[in-house]
RNA sequence: GGCGGAGUAGCUCAGUCGGUUAGAGCAGCGGAAUCAUAAUCCGCGUGUCGGGGGUUCGAGUCCCUCCUCCGCUACCA
């Protein structure tokens, strides 16, 4: 195993199995996914975790409510997100559960470093509490009735509460976050997102409470067990359980502070204030980015449980196909924004895009070549400027795109690749092999070898995106394995004049309406 | 209410430190080609750059104000 190669640490967020995975799930792993086979084909050491958050009181009740253990429940629920993995061809290193002992000990050890440290101390916490809600309201969620009881937003009556609980020093790390941000601009995307977080921490931040006792799924606070710690202090940990903490060497050495933990917009918080404070109230180092994604809305409506018009991405990727589902997650949207999800905006992406631009361009190409040149890369002659200019965009993509990614700008990325496919399709019909077939084959063997190149690193920049329709397009051109990463896409690796390529076939397939199917 | 962001072509968006006729994709209209997945290519935009005011030789880009929309405003996750 090569030293020298930078290691990349990439997240998802852990995710809570009360419930099967939907497109939010799907969406927020697919871009870790595409991240991490980026690097990796970059010459990078990739750790890409993902994992499922399995305590907490809606756990327990939910297992209740199913009539099952704890455990057996979050084994049942977890599996679902795990089987997601391979629908989606997603290529994690690890999957963590939180039910899992290496997660038990590596809590438990942060807990100490934070209790040695004075970070944390017994109290009680006191509020308003909803017991239908099983929840406390804040004072500002109150509703006072005009019979002057108090109810949460629920309707339901509030009691003053308190009980024990143990309280990390929040308060004391404001003006250390606040540094932090300063020195780490790039801690935070995007940069909306930044700055709710500043003015947030700069608004004050009071102590949180970081234990409970009103349930018991959870990790026991050590030497008090009838304390369980607060899920976010547990979940947030799985991110070093999963490199051996508290064991600081080996995969802790070597992958932490991950390079970026993904995450939703609605735990943006958790991940951009009470992580980075727990691990430097533990003397650890904060993960150096976390980017905050947005939703997706169904047809123009609001997803909901009510509506009932939730995504399942299974449904999707067996109407519409894998490579189609990835490619339009990472294309329709500028990645942080939130997006619409539509039927028509899908099979337009799909069918122009992949379908029609990209699709075609390679079978218009390869399919010329196996009936003109024999079914063998043809021996260019010398590259009219013209060529040059081809051979010189398909070129200069990598790097474009590299630096899109490095700012998670899935979109631009694949607008960068676009901007070279619809180039080649511009060129191919100025050049017209079809015409140069009957009047001079060489210079149409001259374009068309320009065409398989070019079609070459489209296909091998597509991978992370399209991972399956990229490897056959690569096996088209008799790509072998080992040159399918980005070393392959150096100016002096080019296609061999003279390899045998195998019969092209198109894949990237057309949408088409069921009903329109039937009737032709 | 407070803080922050956004309003650019029918739709989705890009516009770097203010500087030449404000751009792309999609949709639409016209034409070409027929290698190819009925795919592709070429041409076509009189846009009050949300309204108003201001600074400047010059503003989509800076300042003020108004309108509209969105986000955040802590302990379910």
């Amino acid at each position: 195993m090569s030293v020298s190669r930078p290691p990349f640490y990439v997240t998802t967020p852990i995710y809570y199995v009360n419930d099967k995975p939907h497109i939010g799930h799907a969406y927020t792993t697919l871009a870790c996914d595409v991240l991490a086979r980026f690097k990796r084909l970059d010459g990078f050491d990739v750790r890409f975790l993902t994992g499922t958050d399995e305590h907490g009181q809606k756990i327990e009740a939910a297992a209740r409510a199913a009539d099952m253990e704890p455990q057996a429940f979050t084994d049942r629920v977890s599996e679902s997100f795990r089987s997601l993995l391979g629908i989606m061809n997603y290529t994690p290193d690890d999957f963590i559960r939180t039910t899992e002992p290496r997660h038990k000990t590596a809590c438990q050890d942060l807990w100490n470093r934070l209790v040695e440290r004075g970070d944390i101390y017994l109290g009680s916490y006191a509020g308003w509490y909803s017991t239908p809600d099983e929840a406390f309201v804040t004072e500002t969620e109150l509703v006072t009735g005009p019979d002057g009881v108090k109810r949460a937003p629920s309707g339901a009556v509030v009691e003053w509460v308190e009980e024990p609980s143990y309280f990390f020093r929040l308060s004391r790390w404001q003006e250390p976050l606040l540094e932090f941000y300063r020195t780490h601009p790039d801690f935070i995307a995007p940069e909306s997102r930044r700055n709710e977080i500043i003015r947030f921490v700069e608004g004050g931040l009071t102590d949180l409470s970081v234990s409970r006792t009103t349930f018991s799924w959870g990790v026991p606070v050590p030497g008090d067990e009838r304390h369980v710690m607060y899920v976010w202090m547990d979940a947030l940990t799985n991110y070093i359980t999963a490199l051996g903490y508290p064991e600081q060497d080996g995969d802790y050495a070597r992958y932490w502070p991950a390079d970026i933990h993904m995450v939703g917009k609605d735990i943006v918080r958790f991940h951009a204030v009470y992580w980075p404070a727990f691990l430097l109230a533990a003397d650890l180092e904060p993960p150096k980015r976390v980017f905050a994604h947005g939703w997706w809305t169904n047809e123009g409506e609001k997803i909901s449980k009510r509506l009932g018009n939730i995504i399942d991405p299974v449904d999707l990727v067996n109407t519409y196909g894998l490579d189609a589902v990835r490619y339009f997650l990472m294309r329709e949207v500028p990645f942080g924004n939130d997006g619409d999800f539509s039927h028509r905006a899908m099979v337009g992406r799909v069918n122009s895009e992949l379908a029609n631009d990209l699709g075609n361009l390679a079978q218009r190409s390869l399919s010329m070549i196996a009936k003109n040149c024999g079914g063998q890369v043809p021996q260019p002659l010398e590259f009219t400027p013209d060529d040059e200019v081809m051979l010189g965009a398909a070129q200069a993509m990598l790097s474009a795109v590299r630096a899109a990614l490095d700012r998670q700008a899935f979109g631009e990325a694949l607008e960068t690749i676009w901007v070279v496919v619809r180039q080649a399709n511009a060129y191919i019909d100025r050049q017209a092999p079809w015409v140069l077939r009957k009047t001079d084959t060489g210079r149409m063997g001259t374009v068309l070898y320009v065409l398989a190149e070019t079609v070459r690193r489209i296909a091998i920049l597509m991978q992370p995106f399209t991972p399956n329709a990229a490897a056959r397009l690569l096996d088209q051109l008799a790509c072998k394995d080992d040159a399918r990463a980005f070393g392959a896409l150096e100016p002096s690796v080019r296609l061999v004049p003279g390899t045998e390529l195998p019969a092209p076939a198109g894949v990237f397939p057309r949408y088409v309406d069921p009903e329109s199917a039937e009737t032709k």
